[in-house]
DNA sequence: TATGAATGAGGTTTCATTCAT
DNA sequence: TATGAATGAAACCTCATTCAT
């Protein structure tokens, strides 16, 4: 009817472009907090800045939608780990230190330590979810670690009897931490027992590599 | 005032003092699989083998049966390790590796794996479980495995930097393990990637036992 | 099993067959209180000192133990009415305003008066109900009154255009004073507007004789 | 924000508030007729030509509905008999026979006669109701009448003794014919007793005028 | 595209009634 | 008789999804 502005119409493609992206983003958030089942697909419209509706010109359906998250928010921070893992040069265990920490810490503070939380939630009603996670991130993710330790190995800094058992020892604890920033530390329960993210994977990756270093245990 | 002998309604007395436990297990039963919201009340009362009607006579709602499932599985077995460690005697790392393994393989086994998914799951919409929780888990598993490696130090035995953080990389990875259990493992998802958890939390104490053998890192 | 003793058959006889009026006492109160529909049975029973089964020994069903309170709780005080209306003897205004006063203040303060505010309510619901009202209470009572007018016709001392219509000008507000008993006085709002019953009635009665006795109006 | 003209879903927007008011006016019908705890509010929804859902995009809950009820269909008719009764004039009992009749003849033929039986059904169970009753009808309307007779009092007409059980006496047999209208008429029952409502309010005022009219009595 | 009114299946909870004891 | 555990129909309310505008 009225004849729309070109400015208009480029603020309104602008935002059409980001709309999936901020609904997955709100979606995230939503879910993480309360769960898939307990997060209502208004609330995530509402915080998306859309009407409930909208949501639907988007995703078909509120299945769909996780599933997106989950997509949408996994594999490049744990693609990245592998290009600098790679790249990296010098004595095994300093370099994991570096490399390994700044790179949790970027998935611990970023939107990927929700979906670690997510995932777990979810994994029993919807599997697929579970095939895509563990083709995306838990493999490459444990191929990571377990490389630069067999790197280790052959350079004679490391003993290790199993592999496998020293990769879940230095990642689960990680893992547990992300899932922690969004369940107790969210609100605010148990602040005495808490410890600093960042400090903790120091302390956890030094002790795992004296043990590491170790001669082979009896 | 009723002419009825006392022993006369003995079964239905029995049934009545069966009910709660009955229903709490499977509650958490499928509170651990689906999740609390996408859990019908039928369905709990169902797989207890009750009607729907019969489980608000032993609980007055869905959330009262969730807090109740929280308490009826907690504690009794994180007190028996108390006991057990503070009665334990001889060298602390073989004293830890028999113990927190039996201990931890009886929680694993039991329901009380279920509970840790469950309050990680369900603590932002029902703060009150995770109040309890910390006080009656988290609070006294963290102490009895710092007085254990508080023994070892003062033994001689390690040498450690922090031993908060020595605790949380020996007990999060356990605490995974059970969250593992009932979501990816309970899917069959990852098998190639999975491990035997008795095997692992052997391998895992023992890699972290080394650690803290080693003369601290400088 | 244990021999009963003849005094405790004594004590249970006699309650056995006060129970019916007790239930009865306890559903008016309860029915008139919360309405019909709002009232759980087991309340009734509660009140009555008794358990929900009991209750159904005596009365088949809801509906039926409604129908037994109306019938219980009526028509003994309006037949009196009409037996001393008979008896009386005199200038009809003064044994009119004896009478009904009297009379009336006993159904206020009586059981009856909730019943008016019960059969006022569930009528449209249970229309069994308004049939026996009408046929053992509305009726009698208005030609109780129609009959007292008519007397004071007879004897010259009235002049009454339309006795039916007088008959409710006389009865309707004593009817509306036992409704509003049980309705917003019995929660004590509008104090403010509210009248001493007594006080009412009789001002009530004196200010219709002197329009019955006024002549006809123009 | 959207292009779509303002007046495109003037069809819509119409729907939307007429709804309100749809959904009031069958809630009162279901109500008066069946008692609030009686009527499902699924009846109320279909009677108003919606679904269930819909009564809950207007209203937050059963409860909230009776409240609108009650406030929409109050008060404004009362309010217009304040308005008439102040610009009235000439002989008090005329004005009064007029006014009093017309003004509660609509009363009573409208919706506000069901509230009074309404109201009088729940205000145990929802004192709140009662307290803006009080404020809203029963004051003003005893003061409109209260203030009438004081005019007639003043003018030398009327001789009274009692103000306030005067207007009792006026008032309330018209409050129990708006009650009786929706529970014992509306169910057809005592037909023979019955009596023509407006030529009853006419007999009513002339008796209670004459009493008025008379000399106090000794 | 975007909206939000409308729907109705489905979830939680209540309660009249039954029945074994 | 008396009890109260058990039932399941039915009530209230929610929310994913649709669709007219």
């Amino acid at each position: 009817m009225s004849p729309i502005s070109p400015d208009a119409c480029l603020f309104r493609r602008r935002r059409k472009e980001a709309r999936p992206a901020e609904l997955l983003e709100a979606a995230l958030t939503l879910f993480v907090e309360k769960g898939f089942a307990a997060t209502r697909s208004e609330e995530v419209a509402k915080a998306a800045g859309v009407s409930k509706g909208t949501l639907y010109l988007y995703f078909p359906s509120k299945e769909e939608l996780l599933k997106a998250v989950i997509q949408h928010f996994v594999g490049t921070e744990i693609e990245a780990g592998i290009q600098e893992a790679a790249a990296a040069d010098g004595p095994v265990a300093e370099v994991m230190e570096q490399l390994l920490v700044a790179w949790w810490m970027r998935i611990y503070e970023g939107p990927a330590s929700g979906v670690f939380k997510l995932v777990i939630t979810e994994v029993r009603n919807f599997p697929e979810i579970g095939e895509f996670w563990v083709e995306r991130v838990v493999a490459p993710g444990q191929a990571i670690v377990a490389g630069l330790i067999r790197r280790g190995i052959a350079r004679g800094e490391f003993a290790v009897d199993d592999v496998d058992c020293a990769v879940h020892s230095i990642l689960m604890p990680l893992i547990l931490e992300c899932v922690h920033k969004h369940s107790f530390m969210a609100c605010g329960i148990g602040k005495e027992l808490e410890i600093h993210p960042e400090t903790f994977m120091h302390a956890h990756l030094r002790l795992i590599f004296a043990g590491l270093k170790a001669p082979a245990s009896a």
